[in-house]
DNA sequence: CGATTAAAGTGAACGCCGTAAACATAGAGG
DNA sequence: CCTCTATGTTTACGGCGTTCACTTTAATCG
């Protein structure tokens, strides 16, 4: 028993683990925490840790997996807060860039560790949220389908590169990037605005 | 004095250690390989490598510039080859999520090594077409630049996300999403084609 | 031309890492 | 109470990036 947060010193060194990594992966930017060091943390021997997870790349799923259940959370309230719709729709996408500016180590471990989706089995609340409101948004099937992934790459390309200091992580840059108004200035009507 | 791409026994090691490093990265997916293992492919002590690298990261940056110099090249022939124009824009883009998929161990280097870009001195072939492009299609140049970051933003993470399995890996679906008409459904016209 | 000198490469060693195998211990259940 | 199983420890291995002291090589110059 004892699945309380406390009593880790004998008892659920899994949690203690996870704890541990989700708080190392907010400290030292960019960091990806060792095995051993979480295990040193806890107070624990490094091999302990095998007693919960088959390997470090289990562990690093466990953390990525707790990573998206936040970041999932923190778009569903976002959503919500903004009252649903188009409006709750760019909110959802704030904060997938914010959560990625705010947590860079952690959105990178959700991303990079080896491909976790190949096929089914993968409950992201995310991903459902944002296929939810682009079919709100979106009567046809196929076209909400389309709207959504070509939302998440936007959002997910815009995290990416500020992670990554390709692109200055300003917040009206942010705001400027995610206003797809002009996107399709070439195939909606004119192109261009101050051009004369 | 043999700058010649042979004659690397005695010689030029840094070409070598660059060449093998490339090759490494072609083959065996996701997987970097070691400073020890580029120079045991090239037949050198591991020490040898800091004659002519600071450390295994500038290693990872020189491998970087050429990746990246290596995708602007292609994205500038595809574009020639596709005459310019908002047609050889997203030829661009085309190329560069064909790149990163051709490439998926290459291409995450590219980016994943340490910001190199927090400030200027980039000069980056890639980018500069970029903005090229979308400054020949917009006339606004803060509308140019802001179509510039957000095709970029766009591209870039369908590449990350098919990279990461977090979406088929699909020419079709590269087809789907690099076509963007649709995007600024809420804001730019009718807002759904087969809902009614 | 031959000595010198700086660049280039070597080998051993350090502390880290992930992981395996054999051993220890505590708490539950018969 | 004794056993069994889950959980943790110790020791060990090979690989990694990096350092240090060393040898070798080739180019320079008196």
């Amino acid at each position: 028993m004892s699945t309380s947060p406390e009593a880790y010193h004998h008892g659920n060194l899994r949690d203690a683990l996870l704890a541990a990594g989700l708080a190392a992966l907010e400290g030292a930017e960019g960091k990806a925490p060792s095995l051993r060091e979480l295990a040193r943390v806890v107070g624990v021997s490094a091999t302990a840790v095998y007693r919960h997870f088959p390997d470090k790349q289990a562990l690093d799923a466990a953390l990525a997996r707790a990573g998206l259940d936040l970041l999932g959370k923190e778009q569903a309230a976002a959503a919500e807060r903004a009252g649903g719709g188009s409006q709750g729709f760019t909110e959802t996408g704030r904060t997938y860039v914010r959560f990625a500016l705010a947590h860079p180590a952690l959105f990178r471990l959700m991303f990079t560790q080896g491909h976790p989706v190949d096929g089914s089995a993968t409950p992201d609340e995310a991903y459902a949220l944002l296929t939810a409101n682009s079919r709100a948004l979106v009567g046809d099937p196929d076209g909400a389908e389309t709207l959504a992934l070509q939302s998440w790459a936007m959002v997910h390309g815009i995290a990416m590169l500020m992670l990554d200091g390709r692109i200055p992580a300003d917040d009206t840059l942010i705001e400027r990037l995610l206003d797809t108004g002009n996107l399709s200035a070439q195939s909606c009507g004119s192109s261009s605005e101050e051009s004369p």
